[in-house]
DNA sequence: TCCCGCTGGCCTTATATTGTCCCAACGGAT
DNA sequence: ATCCGTTGGGACAATATAAGGCCAGCGGGA
């Protein structure tokens, strides 16, 4: 949908065009949603209750809706008039230009931004997160190696996993052994839970990132440790959510003296355990085991996820450092990306 | 603009797209009759006064409209949105789609529609004609020679010729000599407005059709008369409007068993005097003088014009001929043309 | 010059939309 | 079986919007 028409449209009846836009939006978000109800789009979308229903008893009468007790379904219309809706909203919020200026100006192979910003909405993480996962899925292939990062971002991707849709034979790996956070968060407990939607396997990698050369020397002779090492240099895919140096130096249990060393060369971005300058240098990597900064330039399908534009500065950092096939931000982050670059 | 943009936005709101035509036919109309009040805008594009008020009002607050006491102009935005607004108006109405199959079918260069059926609204011809007239100025270059044909639908193009905007040196001749109509509608009348117009010359040819081979050879031995004809040979232009046939028939003066005679041969369609077949073979000539059926072959740039459901059938039959440039019909003329072809 | 017809603006009334609250019913979890 | 949360639908007042008609002012034609 090229954008040349919209625009003459924006430029001709603002007003209805933004009713258009909603119209997609609700369609799109009772997609993602089914089956939703009224109160729980209206909150989804930041719209009056009413609006919505106004909307709603639209589409219904249109027949792109279907109705049932338990809340609001597509029907078949609506499932056929979906993939034109969610692009129409794409590009009714400007998301498509930003999205071609981002490829060209950060060097992605494609760059996907979902409406919003993480920093004053959590639902966008989740919407980056659906969008994420849509896209893996279609990347992974039949007995390829998935190697996944921690954080809340991952975490969003792999609830959104479709389950057991088609199984794939799909082995997912945590990219470091990192015991700093939450349980939920943890790349092991993220990759056992991509595995389990996927069909997959999994291994697991209990190697802390603070752990003394001895006791390091031991855990290597361990096969399952040495394996997912092995395993771990063939990953095919690796899906990584980008941090905050300075949040994520300050999340691991470091030396207070290290952390402000980090911060002193420059560490604007973090990727799977691994520090960035604003320039794209690697300034520092927490651990000896898992992927090096080094080796993320030879991975071959390398997808980054990032949510609120307060992420800005460390997405570019990241992206300067090598290649990526897929960047997932939300529009909070692009906007600021673009303003700070 | 494409049209598949709009039919997805069609479909998923008829309704606001139906309005979103309203503003744009309201702001293509205020451009065509400009300065023009509600009133006038209301009868042309039969709507309640009171919506082109509304409609008005908003594209007002636009800054699309500038008003004064005498009625409402186009602002300079107006004016840059204009062509966008022609665009969106044509598409909408599935007209471009229109326009389109019948190039194919009728293996035209270019066909173009006025929204309407002249038959009920005779105001489509006028708008016609003002279509035809801004592509003939487009054709038209210093030093060519123009001939035109007679009839209401050439009378429109004269009509809406714009007026010494630019001094063409052009030299306007009137295909035939026809002195069966009304003097407005001959084609001598209007060759000498549209010269006027063009701010170029004219001559005329004052030879009746039904004449004496004795008068014809003592009017082609005056010089004027065989000056004319000779410049007819090399006409660069040629705009003529198509008619019925027995329409045309009867309208000139022919005797009542020649009338037969012609329909019985199965002559549907009419132009510069030339009665066609249904399958476009030439069946009768109305006159020795002027563009035979044979020479509108050779003209570089034939321009045709045409108005109402009622002339479908002259219109293929003309089509079936000889190759047009340009046809300029209405919405009633090519919707008939697709439905009996 | 004057007058007629046209214009946009304004005021009043009718209608549609919106905001708010409630309700009966269904589903899922306990 | 029962309870809780959520669903769509309905009712109704407040408000915004649309419709209709009237009027003053300006410009073109006589």
């Amino acid at each position: 949908m090229e954008t040349e028409t919209l625009d003459c449209l924006s430029r001709l009846a603002p007003d209805l065009m933004e009713d258009m836009r909603q119209r997609a939006a609700v369609l799109e978000r009772i997609s993602a949603l089914q089956p939703v109800g009224r109160r729980a789009l209206s909150q989804r979308l930041r719209l009056p209750e009413r609006e919505i229903r106004a909307i709603c008893d639209r589409l219904k009468d249109d027949g792109f809706l279907a109705v049932a007790a338990s809340g609001m379904t597509l029907s078949e219309k609506g499932t056929a008039a979906l993939p034109g809706a969610r692009e129409l909203v794409h590009a009714l919020s400007g998301l498509s230009t930003l999205e071609n200026a981002l490829t060209r100006a950060l060097n992605v192979g494609r760059v996907c931004i979902v409406p919003g910003n993480a920093d004053l909405d959590p639902e966008v993480l989740h919407e980056a997160g659906r969008l994420a996962a849509r896209h893996l899925t279609a990347l992974l292939r039949d007995g390829m190696t998935l190697t996944v990062s921690g954080g809340t971002s991952v975490a969003a991707v792999a609830q959104a996993m479709p389950r057991g849709t088609h199984r794939l034979n799909v082995h997912v790996l945590p990219a470091r052994g990192g015991l700093g956070m939450a349980l939920e968060t943890q790349a092991g407990t993220l990759a056992a839970e991509i595995a389990r939607a996927l069909g997959g396997r999994h291994s697991l990698l209990h190697v802390p990132d603070q752990i003394s050369p001895d006791a390091l020397k031991a855990l290597l002779v361990m096969p399952e440790v040495r394996e997912t090492i092995r395993a771990l240099h063939h990953t095919d895919v690796l899906l990584y959510g980008i941090g905050r140096a300075e949040v994520m130096a300050a999340s691991r249990s470091l030396p207070e003296a290290e952390i402000r060393g980090i911060l002193s060369r420059g560490a604007v971005g973090e990727a799977v355990g691994n520090y960035f300058g604003a320039d794209g240098r690697l300034v520092f990597q927490a651990s000896e085991v898992g992927l090096s900064g080094e080796e993320l330039r030879q991975v071959p399908h390398v997808v980054a996820i990032a949510a609120g534009a307060i992420k800005a500065r460390a997405v570019i950092a990241v992206m300067r450092h090598h290649h990526h096939e897929l960047l997932v931000i939300d529009e909070g982050a692009a906007r600021e990306i673009m303003k700070v670059m």
